[in-house]
DNA sequence: CTTAGGG
DNA sequence: CCCTAAG
């Protein structure tokens, strides 16, 4: 249980995978054969890797405790160590609501160690430019000990935290540390095709990597961020007590199985978390923490501070969802993730781009000759994690609030991504299109240049091919952006709003049937295929249907059978209808369908039922009314006429049987 | 699988 | 037509 200690920098999180000990094979297998089964979605790696960070987080600065338990703030209780501390409280900084603490994740390119050009470009100090992708978070809540102390709920963060004024007004100017989640592996998944056509690190026609030249990558403005406000009360109980030494005594009220409990929390079981079941665990909430979620307000400019915000009803439904794969489209409706885009439908991301060309400050993609063949190097090396606001109630436990966090980024990156290319403001849908077709690749115009990452859980993303020039910017992605009007844009300094519509990121249920999250590493081992979504078109005249993004990726699937094709029925079939429902009734449709439709096999029981429905209401509104083809009056009248003879029998059928039954009603 | 109803 | 609770 005890992790070796975690050297966690301001400026680097750099220990994405924590060399784990090995699983059992069965687990291993079952990891597999998750990948396999697509189940293992993108940003699931990021919900791992960033959940073996949160996890080992809790190890860090002396304080040992055990994975995942649920640390109720209120209940901690250092023990006896040298440097003892007192009991700590959470104290919420968030200036907009006084009865719900939240916990502020504000991300930062590294905050701490780049500094903002004149353009609010943040400038790293160092070379990061191998780390192609890292997000950082910074957090400004505090937890506040007897001495009113304040320590950051980040552990690693606690020097920088400690001793400042406790005084709520003052912790905006707090300085926002940050943490910085590596996610480099996600990146490398993403390189590998296997979470989605977004490369890290994109060269065409080229293995030239000088353009990770020595020049500082170029990061974007700072502030762009999203905030989930995401009810806690699942984790309104549970307590531990951990010490400040090396090691931890637990005494824990786990609320795994009891989180549809925390309103009684007597009931509550002792039990434990397994120790490795973080990233699942965040997967199993977030089936009944996000189910309702919906678009937060936001503040500032927006246009300028990008800001986007998620949040979940505080009181959401617990009912456990445990069979979600079972029912994989049955539930489709449920598990909408909300996430208010910027002004441009962009949540909250950024991308940097590593110029060659340093001077050129924005320049993300860069026209050289290789080989004789002009080609464009693109690299992203970066996409930040939009701000979160997070909301918990007092009682929340440290681990709860970190598991908040991770399922709010796993919420927002779970779809998993595709890519769109904009340029010069305009999505290139055309996939076929070359770059110098499009005009990418002119120096001068690399600026207006653009990639997008779009939510991505509606259509196959193959994965990119080192072979395909193509790639990121031009890929053979299946081109949804119609369905996908709000998107996540990576573009220098600029979002390209493309609506206004909240964006409606669906996290999906993962039944934990496996007794363990998969490792980062174990995941980054499969070199299998893990997508392969289909295509499912959504009309484009619903809006709300092309923010939605369903939960369950296999949803989408082949078995989501699109809606049959409607066929209306014909004045032959309303006849053979009618005789039939004549003969046998309103209840016997069964026998209506074996008499009058045996051998039309797209009429169902079902559809003959509801067409009698249909006909039943068409007989009884005025001839105007009716649209369609128009049925004979005689037929109608006919529908009627059975109608209500079948209903008179039923009612009389009725009134027989249950001659007994409560006759005091 | 069928029914019955709501969507 | 779809979706589903019930039976």
């Amino acid at each position: 249980m005890l992790q070796k200690k975690l050297d966690y920098g301001f400026n680097g999180y750099q220990v994405p995978f924590i060399p784990k000990a090995p699983r059992s094979a069965r687990k291993r297998d079952c990891i597999r054969k998750k990948v396999e089964d697509n189940q293992m979605r993108a940003f699931d790696l990021l919900a791992t890797v960033a959940g073996n960070l949160l996890l080992e987080r809790e190890i860090s600065q002396n304080t040992i405790v055990e994975k995942d338990q649920a640390v109720n703030v209120e209940d901690v209780v250092m023990e006896e160590q040298h440097d003892e501390v007192n009991p700590l409280k959470v104290e919420h900084c968030d200036q907009a609501s006084a009865e719900t603490p939240s916990l502020k994740l504000e991300p930062g390119l590294q905050a701490q160690a780049l500094q903002y050009d004149a353009e609010g470009v943040v400038v790293p100090q160092h070379d990061d430019a191998l780390n192609p992708a890292s997000v950082i978070m910074s957090s400004d809540c505090l937890v506040k000990d007897d001495a009113n102390h304040k320590i950051a709920l980040n552990d690693d963060d606690n020097d920088k935290f400690c001793n400042h004024s406790a005084k709520p007004e003052q912790c905006s100017a707090v300085p926002k540390e940050s943490c910085l989640l590596n996610l480099h592996e996600c990146v490398e998944q993403l390189d590998k095709g296997e979470l989605s056509p977004v490369n890290s690190n994109v060269i065409k026609g080229s293995e030239d990597v000088n353009f990770l030249d020595t020049k500082p990558p170029q990061a974007i403005g700072s502030d762009h961020s999203f905030k989930p406000i995401l009810s806690a009360d699942h984790y309104a109980c549970g307590s531990v007590s951990l010490s400040r030494g090396n090691n931890v005594k637990v005494v824990t009220r786990d609320d795994d199985e009891n989180f549809s409990g925390c309103t009684h929390p007597s009931i509550m079981k002792p039990t434990r978390w397994p120790a490795h079941i973080g990233g699942r665990k965040i997967r199993r909430l977030l089936a009944s923490k996000y189910r309702r979620a919906a678009p937060k307000m936001n503040n500032g400019d927006l246009s300028d501070t990008e800001l986007c915000y998620i949040y979940c009803g505080r009181k959401t439904g617990y009912k456990r969802q445990r069979s979600r794969r079972i029912y994989p489209f049955k539930k489709r409706k449920s598990f909408y993730y909300s996430l208010l885009p910027n002004n441009d439908g962009n949540i909250g991301y950024k991308g940097i781009y590593s110029p060659k060309k340093a001077i050129d400050s924005s320049a993300s993609f860069d026209a050289v000759e290789h080989g004789g063949v002009p080609s464009v190097k693109v690299r992203i090396k970066s996409f930040r994690v939009p701000e979160l606001f997070i909301e918990m109630p007092e009682t929340g436990t440290i681990g709860s609030l970190k598991r908040t966090v991770m399922e709010a980024l796993t919420t927002l990156l779970r779809g998993g991504l595709h890519v769109g290319v904009l340029f010069q403001g305009k999505k290139i849908r055309d996939d076929n299109r070359t770059l110098l077709q499009s005009g990418i690749g002119r120096n001068d115009l690399v600026e207006s240049l653009s990639v997008t990452l779009e939510p991505n859980a509606v259509h196959t993303s193959p994965p990119i091919s080192s072979e395909d020039n193509s790639l990121v910017l031009s890929s053979d992605v299946p081109e949804p952006p119609s369905r996908c009007p709000d998107a996540i844009t990576i573009h220098q300094g600029t979002y390209h709003h493309s609506s206004d519509r909240p964006l409606n990121i669906v996290g999906h249920l993962i039944e934990s049937d496996h007794d363990s999250a998969p490792s980062p590493a174990e995941i980054s081992a499969e070199k299998g295929r893990v997508d392969s979504r289909a295509l499912v078109a959504l009309p484009e005249e619903t809006p709300q249907a092309l923010a939605m993004i369903p939960a369950h990726q296999k949803s989408k699937r082949a078995e989501m059978a699109q809606r049959r094709i409607r066929r209306p029925f014909s004045v032959a079939e309303v006849e053979a209808l009618v005789q039939a429902v004549e003969k046998f009734g309103t209840g016997r449709w069964r026998d209506v369908k074996l008499r009058a439709f045996d051998n039309v096999k797209h009429r169902t029981y079902v559809d003959l039922k509801d067409k009698w429905k249909t006909l039943v209401h068409t007989a009884r509104i005025s001839p105007q009314q009716r649209r369609g083809k128009p049925v004979p009056q005689e037929l109608l009248d006919r529908v009627l006429a059975a109608h209500a003879y079948w209903s008179q029998q039923q009612t009389k059928q009725q009134l027989k049987q249950p001659p007994n039954a409560c006759p005091l009603l």
